[in-house]
RNA sequence: GGCUCUAUCGUCUAGUGGUUAGGACGAAAGCUUCUCAAGCUUUAAACCGGAGUUCGAUUCUCCGUAGAGUCACCA
């Protein structure tokens, strides 16, 4: 039994989006499951176009999803080894050098092409079944511009031959590169790996995956507040499943399950309200200190202050917040909105805020919170929780009508349509707050 | 256009030569504390079309159609 070795390859072009995590994560999940070794190359032989802040950007998503790599190589690095089979195959007849018109700026006189024996090649592929393509189209391609520059083709088939790796998992797009590789493949005398093509991610429109739809690079999923075990979970789900009805997968479930022919073969559409409602799940799992820690990150300066000097407070608004968010970016918006401001700040409102649909006498509503600060009064300042405050004011408020009673109470509380509840308010303000908002409330109702 | 691949609810998908074609997201309705959110319950929602094989095709075959990818001295 061989070891398995996969890799995953990108040229830092751009920035690591949603698909190549996919792709990505495929290959790790494969090497984990079977005591394999996951390889990293930076596809970094494109000069002009690779940057190293793409690279940093791959390297910095691919760490916090937690696709740790065993080994780590980049091509730019590798040129003797290049060279080294160029020579060797010129040798063999399989390559020759070429003169050629420049037909661009840029463009050599003289590069290295593959002679190409024109025959029909096919190949299995795990995801999909056997595919076969001529390849006498491609013509005697060029594989190096010079000794020193090889081109994509020539460098992934050399690499993957050096490095022993038996199993490529990488995206459809290069489905139609295959063949070619193959061809330089049997030159080099290298053996042929296993070939697995993932469908494509592609946008609401069914055309690719592009930002103007939304997609967004890894880094930026971070910083809007989106857990990786959510993305990781996610991406997972698109194009296979664990053969079952689960929606929850967890990492070491998927290496459990993972398997190369259950990959879906057609596209997938990118849907962002399934990720949401995965984050959401996940961060429901999280303790309350790293909760903390996240929405304190994006409170408003005023706010954090606030939070800081009522500790109780914070801790108690938690379990609100995260309720009403499915990322933790949604926390900034919220903060900027004083969504969470009546937390620490008596409301200001007009008085008709305070005023239920069906019972619009400013008089009555005055002297139903009137009642409500009598039934609160009674219960002790060390036992004033959503429990104790219902119970208090439940019996009184259906007898005369709940609305009539709660939406005045919470009003008065929060200074706001939408809120908590009246009872988490209250015992979150704490028994001398609640009772000077009502009081509040009272007055302004009989102004 | 050539080549290659693909086709089940709006989306992600399960599934089978005979099923009430299953689940999830989203949507709608209801319940649960007045509002919001969450939660729970329920409902609507799909086998691209046409032939063929067959007692019987969503499933197998072929042909259409539609979509995607790819055709560089980019990767």
């Amino acid at each position: 039994m061989t070891e398995v070795i996969t890799r995953f390859a990108p040229s830092p072009t751009g920035v690591l989006h949603i698909g190549s995590v996919r792709t990505a994560l495929y290959s790790w999940l494969y090497a984990r499951q079977n005591n394999g070794k996951f390889i990293l190359r930076i596809e970094d032989t494109d000069k002009e176009r690779s940057k190293k802040e793409f690279e940093d950007n791959i390297l910095d998503g691919l760490n916090w999803l937690g696709l740790n790599h065993d080994e780590f190589y980049r091509q730019s690095d590798r040129s003797p080894i290049y060279k080294k089979h160029l020579i060797d195959l010129i040798a063999k007849g399989a390559v020759y050098l070429s003169k050629e018109e420049p037909k661009e700026p840029g463009e050599r006189a003289e590069v290295l092409r593959f002679k190409n024996p024109n025959r029909v090649v096919t190949f299995h592929d795990e995801a999909r079944g056997d595919i076969s393509f001529d390849t006498t189209e491609l013509g005697d391609f060029v594989i190096a511009k010079d000794f020193e520059s090889p081109l994509y083709h020539f460098a992934v088939v050399v690499d993957d031959f050096e490095m022993g790796v038996t199993h490529i998992i990488r995206g459809d797009d290069a489905i139609s590169n295959t063949p070619r590789q193959i061809l330089i493949q049997e030159a080099l005398g290298a053996p042929r790996p296993i070939y697995a093509h993932l469908p494509m991610i592609l946008a609401p429109d069914k055309s690719k995956l592009s930002k103007r739809h939304g997609a967004l690079a890894v880094t930026e999923y971070r910083e809007e507040g989106y857990l990786p075990e959510a993305i990781i979970n996610f991406v997972a789900l698109m194009g296979w499943n664990p053969g079952n009805d689960q929606e929850i997968v967890s990492i070491a479930e998927m290496i459990k399950l993972f398997s190369l022919p259950k990959i879906q073969k057609s596209g997938a559409v990118f849907n962002i309200d399934k990720l949401k409602w995965l984050n959401k799940f996940y961060i429901k799992t999280l303790t309350q200190e790293k909760l903390a820690n996240e929405i304190l990150l994006r409170l408003t300066e005023t706010l954090k202050e606030y939070a800081k000097n009522n500790p109780m407070i914070f801790s108690k608004m938690i379990p609100i917040i995260v309720e009403h968010i499915s990322f933790f970016e949604e926390v900034s918006t919220l903060a900027e909105s004083g969504e969470y401001d009546y937390f620490f700040v008596d409301p200001m409102y007009e008085r008709e805020g305070a005023l239920w649909k069906d019972e619009k006498d400013p008089i009555i509503a005055s002297q139903k919170l009137k009642k409500v600060l009598f039934l609160l009064n009674d219960i002790d300042d060390a036992f004033f929780t959503p429990e104790t405050i219902k119970t208090a004011v439940w019996n009184y408020a259906t007898e005369v009508g709940r609305g009539s009673v709660l939406w005045p109470m919470r009003f008065a509380l929060s200074g706001r349509e939408k809120s908590p509840d009246p009872f988490t308010l209250a015992s979150i303000l704490g028994k001398e707050a609640t009772i000077r908002r009502i009081e509040y409330a009272m007055k302004l109702l009989l102004s």
